[in-house]
DNA sequence: TAAAATCGTTCACTTAAGTTAAGAAATGGT
DNA sequence: ACCATTTCTTAACTTAAGTGAACGATTTTA
């Protein structure tokens, strides 16, 4: 399971052995139960979480009323607006699967960034990477329909729909339950007419 | 003009006045007309900006048609996501007014963190919070109806509803002019009766 | 394994956005 | 100052999403 996470490494820079061993020493890695909340709104927290293994969901409570924005896979990571701002969480995280997950804190990362500046570069270079992508993954929200979106999904991470109760996917592509089911049947509909 | 960039700077590491020249000899402050295009879908750039006066928009034509995702005004800044995936670019980045802006391209800003690497953390800092920043907006966008976001934009960034024609302001809420001018009219319905 | 809860689909109806078109208002260029 | 262009609004019609309700299928859990 390390190996997974120093393989994602990597990709950004090389570490030493004792720099491998000083990340084991943090005892990170960590298994959770398919429905585990990880957090929850109003709660402060100074967490981060990298999926090795499974999936897990962001998610707002809005009149009652379940609103998922985003679910992180295999080698996704995710450190909560929360972190950054330091104020209390306005959404919930769970784990929509048995997972796997590194969970490392900001006091933690602060220590290591400072005995080894080549993480200060990383954590830079992952940001930058993954606001790129998000920007991309926003603009193409906004520019297409509920339809478009769902199509797009299916091409992009077809594991998802998959994996993912409906109305959690529902939600994500920000429309109703019922909206996908009419959508997905529409879809049929033209392929075979 | 210069200060306004350096206050900013300061938010996130102090500079000595070496630096400070370092980066006025850099020579990056430029203005620019309104609709000027700074950038063209399929153009390849290292060029990240800041805004210090005005505003600018990124767009995608698709079908012949415009289609308005982020509008960057005084005190933010961009980095394409071309730049960072060094790919040609999928979208335009023109003058929404009259502006002043740095230019700074993607191997000056290498050099500088060679040099001076407490330039390294402001970046992973000001990426970070970025982040967190987009994200929020992301899921606001996608929890919300077309009429929400705009009653959330008249609270959040009211100066963008009077400096920003409305068909822009349109795709910028992923709905066309007509709607927009619709809903406007509703809203002001409701006020009354 | 039986009861309860969750999940996915369908339906009829309501609401709002997309489309096409027209015209008024504002802006820009010469 | 005038003409051309762009911008904004309105209207009638079409299309698709929201809503509330029902029902079977699946999953959970006691």
């Amino acid at each position: 399971m390390q190996d997974l996470l120093f393989d994602f490494i990597s990709k950004y820079v090389s570490l030493t052995e004792d720099e491998k061993n000083a990340i084991l020493s943090l005892d990170i890695f960590h298994s959770f139960r398919k429905g585990t909340v990880l957090l929850k709104e109003g709660q402060k927290t100074k967490e981060s979480y990298f999926v090795l293994k499974g999936c897990i969901r962001t998610y707002y409570v809005v009149d009652g009323e379940e609103k998922t924005t985003a679910f992180y896979t295999e080698m996704e990571a995710l450190t909560p607006p929360c972190v950054v701002s330091k104020t209390p969480s306005e959404y919930y995280i769970s784990c929509v699967e048995d997972s796997i997950i590194t969970v490392s804190n900001s006091d933690m990362e602060v220590e290591v960034n400072r005995k080894f500046p080549k993480f200060e570069v990383m954590c830079r270079i992952l940001s930058e990477e993954l606001l790129a992508k998000q920007r991309i993954d926003f603009d193409e929200f906004k520019t297409s329909s509920p339809e478009q979106r769902y199509l797009n999904l299916l091409q992009k991470r077809p594991d998802l729909i998959q994996r993912v109760p409906q109305h959690q996917l529902a939600s994500y592509l920000g429309i109703k339950a019922q909206s996908l089911s009419r959508l997905r049947a529409r879809i049929l509909e033209k392929r075979k007419g």
